[in-house]
DNA sequence: GCGCTTCTTTAGAATTATTCCAAACTATAT
DNA sequence: ATATAGTTTGGAATAATTCTAAAGAAGCGC
């Protein structure tokens, strides 16, 4: 049978984290980030990420896990990717790094961030701050 | 008083354009193309371009406006620019050009193409091939 | 541990942007 | 003019997300 909960130990990583980002662990938010932060990066939408816990026998409502991850994302562990105007991504990445984004599928695809190069960007308007550049490489099947 | 509509030599122009593109000179349609490229470049929603055409006079359903944009943009008179996954933004400028997009007040500001560089794209997956590279550069408040 | 206060969760309603639908129209070719 | 295929439209339908008010947990002081 499939391991469906992440083990003790990453839980416990999970809620001092939680703590030191201020935020209450309780139930809900130790088992989600438990999920999002005890693998591999990857991306994810609040339903993709309602669906697993489900499967891991985790009881959350969509509605938590909006909160949830705009809460994870305020408090910088997670990072949102905008490619598509239809849904929300989100990303256990939040290092400097890039996507490719199939328009075929909706699949999203990490470009490490040191591959890309942008050169040129002006400097913002008066009283404006760059807060980051995001580059989204769209393919298709050729 | 404000000229609302625009000229008869646009809006035949206009005809024509979308002639050419394929797409049936109807009265909304011809309207909406001159509302569109009877100016300067600009940025807008479906909502903006609904508000601007009864403003003018000119009476279209918001369903039409929808299914216009997507046309225009499919016959590459229009491009759609993703930033927000809350609205999707159109551009008349259809050229190769990069955005600003303010988080506090949703305006988009052009960088002209030539200005940006993008370096070190690495090849997509197998069968993929590159449609486009978006640049988004988001600013704040300073 | 107990009670109190504050923060969270939740189900379901509400909102927002967008798409779908079937009926009424209209451009165009014949 | 007519017929035909492409369009428009109001309103219903969807989909993603947010809001709300009430019930449930955390954390704190005693």
């Amino acid at each position: 049978m499939a391991k469906k909960k992440p083990d003790k130990a990453s839980l416990d990583e999970a809620a001092a984290r939680l703590r030191s980002a201020g935020l209450r662990p309780t139930r809900q938010r130790v088992a989600l980030a438990g999920l999002l932060f005890g693998k591999d990066h990857h991306h994810l939408t609040a339903e993709s990420l309602h669906a697993q816990a489900a499967k891991a026998g985790v009881r959350v409502s969509l509605a938590t896990v909006y909160n949830t991850l705009h809460q994870f994302t305020e408090a910088g562990m997670l990072s949102q990717v905008v490619v598509d105007a239809a849904r929300s991504y989100f990303d256990t990445n939040t290092g400097a790094h890039q996507h490719f984004y199939c328009e075929d599928d909706g699949a999203l695809i990490d470009i490490p961030g040191e591959a890309i190069a942008v050169a040129g960007v002006p400097s913002p308007p008066k009283g404006m701050a760059v807060d980051r550049v995001d580059v989204v490489v769209r393919i298709k099947r050729a």
